[in-house]
DNA sequence: CGCAATATTGACCACTCTCAATGAGGGTGG
DNA sequence: CCACCCTCATTGAGAGTGGTCAATATTGCG
């Protein structure tokens, strides 16, 4: 497997080797010791590949887990074969959240690149949220990002046309390899045209002519799955569709 | 206000003017004892009446809401004054989960028609849930069914027609009705086709030329709100696209 | 009673999808 | 090591779904 092409997280091993899970997704309000308790639970995977699967859809719901390097995207097989991409999940995201009401997983989880993933026990990590309150209620306001962050593609979907998706897409990576330390403006795609589209609602061709279009704009430079934003502030104002309307009308 | 024709939860008054909070959203896992701390915690409000708020987006966060009767629309207001309306809720359902995380509300809140709604001060709700476990599992439930619902959205939206959008909601409030003791099929809706359209992502005139179209197909009869679903699996059939794609296939 | 909001219907058209052909890699096996 | 194959990506042409605009009910509300 040739690591410059696809690989785009593995490197974050050397930002989070020494870091335990507590820096990767509940940062605030415990305290050491109750750090020490939490890791006690969590299992180190080994190593995960491309197409591994972490679940599948319909699966008994035992683990919540951690991407610690590497991607994965999760999502929802219908009826008759095709899927609803939900998202691509970085380094510090959890994966799971979905499946604690039923007990039963609601999407599949299948790994995009070479992937380090932790396991987390759910009915254990229950057990000990009782005992620490200030677990607990990160674990609220983890659920509850979650739902913000579906509302937010409802949003993008149900009222967004095709650049302006790909643009937010664009600049959500962006910003999301910006916090883990990783270059906002120069990065590798570990997910193909068709996982992109199928995430935006948007068919692969339209994705591919999108990459062009912005390419001639001078927006950003695009080689396969090498991304340079060459012009953020670009991507920015597709986004802020009025001001865009009314550079239009200057123009008519 | 003509109670007939905009009215259609009001009713339920009768179904649930005994019950309390626990049977309506909180249903599994509580011991009578910890039913009476959570009930002392919650606050009923005055009755609310169309177009009222219950918090506007960027309120600060203090309670979580359920709808006791009537019911209420979430949407989340984007900068040139459209929205995007997230959910329809109905008696039993939980308002503000999207808020913990940043203490503050991502959307806003309206009443469809007279509504009553109580009233959860989150910080004694979370005090509660620490010395609750089972409190604080059904939470994390609430929360996952949430983060599922949005997710089933997300693949109408992203991968469904306009008919397949509008059968889908239908047969959900059809659902939903029924699940509180109403008629599945025959009921009035307390939005208005904007706001259906909004929701699922069309626009009011395809709403519009989808039930007079439905109506032509013999699936229901609808009389501005008044709706009646005659042929409830031509519905179920609408959202199973491979039968229909097999018929398609005959007729050429 | 009259105005404003909501709904319906038609005509037109734009955005995006579908279908199809071609090209570019990357992996595998001879 | 090269040939082959398969997947992924790009590009073009044409079509269709659903959006926009506009006109006309219909209803609700002040």
């Amino acid at each position: 497997m040739n690591d410059r092409t696809v690989i785009s997280f593995e490197n974050i091993k050397i930002a989070c080797s020494g870091c335990n899970l507590v820096t990767l997704c509940l940062p605030m309000g415990l305290d050491p010791d109750d750090v020490e308790q939490l890791n006690k639970i969590i299992k180190r995977s080994r190593p995960l590949h491309r197409g591994d699967h972490l679940f599948m859809e319909s699966d008994r719901f035992n683990y919540l887990y951690v991407v610690k390097t590497g991607s994965v995207k999760t999502y929802a097989p219908n009826e008759d074969g095709g899927e609803q991409v939900l998202g691509f999940h970085l380094p510090g995201e959890l994966i799971g959240l979905d499946a604690i009401e039923e007990g039963r997983h609601h999407c599949s989880a299948k790994v995009l690149e070479t992937s380090a993933v932790c396991e987390i026990p759910f009915s254990q990590f229950v057990e000990l949220s009782s005992t620490i309150p200030s677990l607990q209620h990160q674990m609220y306001r983890l659920l509850s990002r979650e739902i913000s962050h579906d509302e937010e593609m409802l949003a993008l979907l149900g009222k967004k046309n095709a650049e302006e998706r790909l643009a937010d897409f664009l600049l959500s990576l962006s910003q999301r390899f910006k916090s883990r330390g990783f270059s906002p403006f120069d990065f590798y795609l570990s997910m193909s045209r068709h996982e992109i589209g199928n995430y935006l609602g948007l068919a692969v061709e339209t994705i591919s002519r999108l990459f062009t279009r912005f390419q001639d704009e001078g927006l950003l430079k695009v080689e396969r799955k090498h991304i340079q934003l060459v012009n953020i502030e670009g991507l920015h104002v597709i986004l802020r569709r009025e001001q865009r309307e009314e550079n239009r009308r200057q123009i008519t």
